[in-house]
DNA sequence: GGGTGTGAAAGCCTTCACAGCA
DNA sequence: TGCTGTGAAGGCTTTCACACCC
């Protein structure tokens, strides 16, 4: 019998969008506070009370009628959702401005994301230095994912290498990946795709700039 | 009379976001392509043919029943509608690895958004050159923003600073803005705010993946 | 025949409003 | 009394399916 068997309740995709904002909120208050609201929580993370109330449902009832969330135990549910419970080994392929940038940024280690490695197809690129790691030649990518355990991919590589790259990445076994180059990258069932496009976004900002001034 | 005067189609948020893919995809046809099937953008875009067709519909009618779309006079509509028509000059704050990796970036000026300046509020980066350009200190902001007539901000400060930036450029002018810094930032009415904020893409795929292996 | 344009259906997400419990 | 948890309503987005036109 398919689905017979005791289900988890289904997060909607836009709750899970909004878990890692309301564990930074969480993460910001000082640490003599016991509970907090929906509507506190709300406010730091600017969305309405709600759609707090709702999101939080799906991972269980964890509050407390008349009082609200107990925050040290919200925190440790929402980290254990978001399988901050322990690292994922992040790669980064393409080390041009943004790579190099993001490899010696730092706020990914903290955070649970260490990066493990560093990849680029260009010769003269790959033996060069990024925040203590030294940049791999493209054909040894399954072998940094095998022995890093790597979970993640960040490609950062021109458009036109970007979907190599990704295929090359879930043969190695990487199942999500986040993808800077501007470009559509396509990716079978069972493996995540995230996507940061800036000229994307900046034209998304000036389609709405435009419509105000007209 | 409110809302009387002749309405212009809204655009739904969803299309609006699409619209840029379509034109890049629209771009890397080649020059001898005159026409265009909403199924062979929708494969390019890696959307549905259906959406490509009521996404289109909003700009109007300018499919072809039996033959397709002008490639053209799409792209012409389509760069009129996301505002592609002048320049958007940009300014960025905060230079510190993200900061100063987009400034060098180069792919910005390219595609209509010059980056006209830079600005910090640490007094060892102010003076320094990143793609041509001289830091300016912080308190030069709104001097910078009426002199090149800057259009979108971009914030790549910490987050501690991230809201009191967007406040000094909404008061400087700037009606559109992109922040890059791990926080919840707020703005009135009448401006708009993307953001892209990498620990929260990382725990959006920590989220599905966590959920795939258990 | 081929492919657009679009009502209508279906699905997803947000917001409301209030029952129910501490 | 105060605030959570949640059915129900409403709104937005996607998808279907087909009339219509080249």
């Amino acid at each position: 019998m398919s689905d017979g068997e005791k289900e988890v309740k289904r997060i909607p995709d836009a709750t899970v969008a909004r878990l890692p904002i309301y564990l930074r909120s969480l993460l910001e208050l000082s640490a003599d506070t016991l509970t907090v609201s929906s509507e506190q929580l709300a406010d730091s993370a600017g969305v309405n009370a709600a759609k707090v109330r709702k999101d939080l449902s799906y991972l269980g009832s964890y509050g407390t009628r008349g009082v609200g969330y107990d925050v040290e135990y919200l925190q440790s549910q929402m980290r254990r959702a978001l399988g901050l419970t322990h690292d994922w080994p992040v790669v980064i392929v393409g080390i041009g401005n943004l790579g190099a940038a993001l490899a010696n940024y730092g706020g990914f280690g903290d955070r649970g994301y260490p990066v493990a490695a560093l990849v680029d197809a260009d010769p003269d690129v790959v033996g060069t230095e990024y925040g203590g790691l030294v940049v791999q030649p493209a054909s040894s990518l399954a072998d940094v994912v095998r022995e890093h355990g790597i979970g993640i991919g960040v490609i950062t590589t021109p458009a036109a290498a970007a979907q190599d790259v990704a295929d090359a990445l879930i043969e190695a076994g990487v199942n999500s990946i986040l993808n800077f180059a501007p470009t559509v990258v396509t990716v079978p069932d069972g493996v995540s795709l995230r996507k940061v496009d800036l000229a994307v976004e900046m034209q998304i900002l000036s389609f709405y700039q435009q419509r105000r001034e007209s």
